[in-house]
DNA sequence: GAGTAAATAT
DNA sequence: AATATTTACT
């Protein structure tokens, strides 16, 4: 019959449609002059302001990043699996599901601490996108879907560890900690697995404190172990002295902002490769590079599935 | 349902 | 072997 929409199209080599020129044409009314962009060797934000939030900057892309940007995203779309995480470390793509911010990847030296003392007030940075192993497309329908593997990347385990800090041993229990972590994406079977792991860790650590930290883990030796984490027993955690971890608490009023963080990337395919790549986007091409600095509250991530029923939530 | 420990799975 | 997920139990 007629011909429907799919909402994106890929290219048009041999366009032996004719009637959808007009709309293509039409649709490239629409776009923002090349003069109405910021150029790619723009920052967003000035250095100042970088430095005051402690936002690492982006490395700069290339017209040529670009190119090869939408081209692995093409790709993508129509289902060819040829391409998968194996590139190099910056190209993190998202679809419309989280589209609204993007982590840097990160490939950094072990020992790019800060030799200062004191404890290090980090603002809300980025943390990861950490990749899931299967299913290079999720459809929103499948909530129940089986979730790939999440990989509990420095950065993710550190906001962890941030946040049960704060809590204190005796509150941090898997589900306040998934909430206030606020990582899309994020359930409280991961979290509860991951307390565990955590726990053990703590146990283990307090018997034979300096153990080479070699074979254990490594994870967790990535990230330093809160003082408020090694009381034992009881007790809540007072005061932090002047130690004002940065982490989402609870409070009703202004504080610091901090975004959810997604948690997904994305990866190889399965062998019964369904190439359904939908895309869904929206009609302002401004958005793309708008980060979300808008006054996110800690309640809920900003799952931007098809229908705002996110995994958590309760 | 939530938290935890133990058993599986990858 | 390590680490994440699932199951079992409270």
């Amino acid at each position: 019959m007629t011909e429907y929409e799919t909402g994106v199209h890929l290219d048009e080599d041999e366009n032996d449609d004719a009637g959808n020129d007009d709309r293509v044409h039409e649709w490239e009314l629409g776009l923002p002059a090349a003069d109405d962009l910021t150029p790619l060797s723009q920052a967003l934000i000035s250095p100042e302001l970088a430095s005051a939030f402690s936002i690492t900057p982006e490395p700069s892309r290339t017209l040529l990043d670009v190119n090869r940007a939408s081209k692995s995203t093409l790709a993508a779309l129509r289902g060819n699996s040829a391409l998968s995480q194996g590139f190099s470390t910056n190209n993190n793509f998202k679809s419309a599901e989280s589209i609204r911010d993007s982590m840097d990847a990160e490939q950094e030296e072990p020992n790019r601490y800060d030799s200062r003392k004191s404890q290090r007030i980090e603002s809300p940075e980025e943390a990861d996108s950490a990749v899931r192993a299967d299913n290079s497309v999720d459809d929103p329908s499948a909530r129940t879907a089986k979730r790939p593997r999440l990989v509990w990347t420095p950065q993710l385990h550190k906001r962890f560890v941030e946040v049960v800090a704060h809590l204190g041993i005796k509150n941090a229990v898997p589900k306040t900690i998934m909430q206030l972590m606020n990582v899309e994406g994020l359930t409280r079977e991961n979290v509860a697995s991951h307390l565990q792991k955590y726990r053990l860790y703590l146990k283990r650590m307090q018997g034979l404190p300096g153990e080479d930290l070699s074979s254990s883990d490594q994870l967790f030796a990535s990230t330093p172990v809160p003082q408020s984490l090694r009381e034992n027993g009881a007790g809540t955690h007072s005061g932090h002295g002047n130690g004002h971890i940065p982490v989402p608490v609870p409070m009703p009023y202004g504080a610091t902002p901090i975004m959810p963080m997604p948690v997904y990337g994305m990866s190889h395919q399965g062998p019964g490769g369904d190439g359904l790549g939908y895309h869904g986007f929206e009609s302002n091409p401004y958005m793309v590079q708008q980060r979300d600095w808008s006054g996110n509250r800690y309640g809920q991530s900003v799952v931007s599935r098809t229908h705002p029923a996110g995994p958590n939530e309760k």
